[in-house]
DNA sequence: GTTATCTGACAATAAAGATTGTCAATTCTG
DNA sequence: CAGAATTGACAATCTTTATTGTCAGATAAC
């Protein structure tokens, strides 16, 4: 129950401070503490066997504020996900635009820096690319759509004139790209990188070519 | 703790017999009894939320005979797998090995095999593609070693003369292929099958024509 | 038909962890 | 400093399910 004064501050009045912060400020503050502590303890123990009282003793926070921030451990996980994930998309967007136009040497850029992302944090890769399966239908959804905008960033949709989104055809192409490379991260991950970034790079990025390709292909159809 | 009777049958002399079947054959009768009810649960409710008393009820037999077979619900879960895809790959096994010798064929038929099969049955589906992932070591090891023998029925793995295995880039482009190939599996099964088998197959096997080509890359360097 | 074995129903126990509630100590405001 | 808000520690409760145990009735062997 997010106790929020609204008979006295209707206006901008301020919430009293503590430590400097104001209430809702004390409240992100801890509920990004939270976040990064469910990162740390699901890397120790599995998102499964990770209790709420550890998380929050990760935090150095109570319980009570686990239940301020999040109506349960699935919203948490669902947060630390988004939060991680959403990172690094922006991260591999950047790179991307950085390489220019080339549809190759993007791809190559992103992949790169996923898989040097992937390296430099072996803990969460672990667990947001295995354990995130099949938790629940609203955590899916999430996955779903990360693996989406995953897609988009590496192969950048080719969209339907008349419909406005991509074929059917072109989903499954994009599925399965997403499926190969993330396939292809959790082993590697879990093997302790036995390869180099380059190497694993080059050979996600042939899968990727599939789609790349067929997207062309696509594309040389409608203008012809 | 399966009661075996040791003292009184060291000779082969048969356990009383009930419904005309003696000790054993009753309870490998219940074994499988409780696999298809779990098959049968896990697809109504998935995994996580399947209980051990549903699935007993299911099967018409009551807690007892659940220890008697199986130490822990991941036991089942597991042998519950292994029946399902054992069975699949038996199959696609036989489809690829009355294609011919064509390569491309023997995939070709393969996954039609594959697709028709997740099409027809579509509870075990859901559950063995998606929540068989993250719920233990022991059970990741079972999916492991799953992929691994349906990698090598798609595409038979070139195998290294000097280690007799084949190579860690090859071990990655079965991973990559078989993560598109079930990702595009998990999509079409939870999308209820929007496109025809067919047209599933053709942009799967497009993935693992990235394996086959690698596979026959590095042959023809070996017969150079 | 009598006895030993097996079965099915169900109670009893155990364990783990989520969620809520209490209260004293701390920190701010005025 | 007095009083109010906020925090931290921790107890209490609740729920859920696995797992084990009991026992009366059913079934087969002799």
């Amino acid at each position: 129950m997010a106790h929020v004064n609204t008979l006295f501050m209707a206006s901008s009045r301020k919430a009293r401070l503590y430590g400097g912060m104001d209430a809702d400020e004390r409240r992100t503050e801890r509920r990004l503490k939270l976040i990064d502590a469910a990162i740390e303890v699901y890397g120790e123990v599995g998102y499964r066997s990770a209790t709420v009282k550890a998380i929050c003793e990760a935090a150095e926070l109570t319980e009570r504020y686990f239940y301020e921030s999040f109506a349960n451990s699935e919203a948490l996980l669902i947060a630390a996900y988004n939060h991680v994930v959403g990172h690094l998309h922006e991260e591999m967007t950047a790179a991307a635009a950085a390489a220019g136009d080339d549809a190759e040497a993007r791809l190559h850029a992103a992949l790169t820096l996923y898989f040097t992302r992937l390296k430099q944090h072996p803990k969460p890769a672990r667990v947001f690319l295995l354990e995130i399966s099949g938790i629940s239908p609203a955590v899916d959804a999430v996955k779903l759509d990360a693996g989406r905008v995953f897609s988009d960033i590496l192969v950048p949709p080719v969209l339907d004139a008349k419909h406005g989104d991509r074929g059917a055809a072109a989903t499954l192409l994009s599925t399965g790209m997403v499926g190969a490379v993330i396939s292809i991260a959790l082993r590697w991950v879990s093997k302790q990188y036995p390869q180099t970034v380059e190497d694993v790079v080059a050979i996600a990025a042939s899968f990727c070519r599939v789609a790349l390709t067929e997207a062309d292909r696509r594309r040389d159809l409608r203008l012809r």
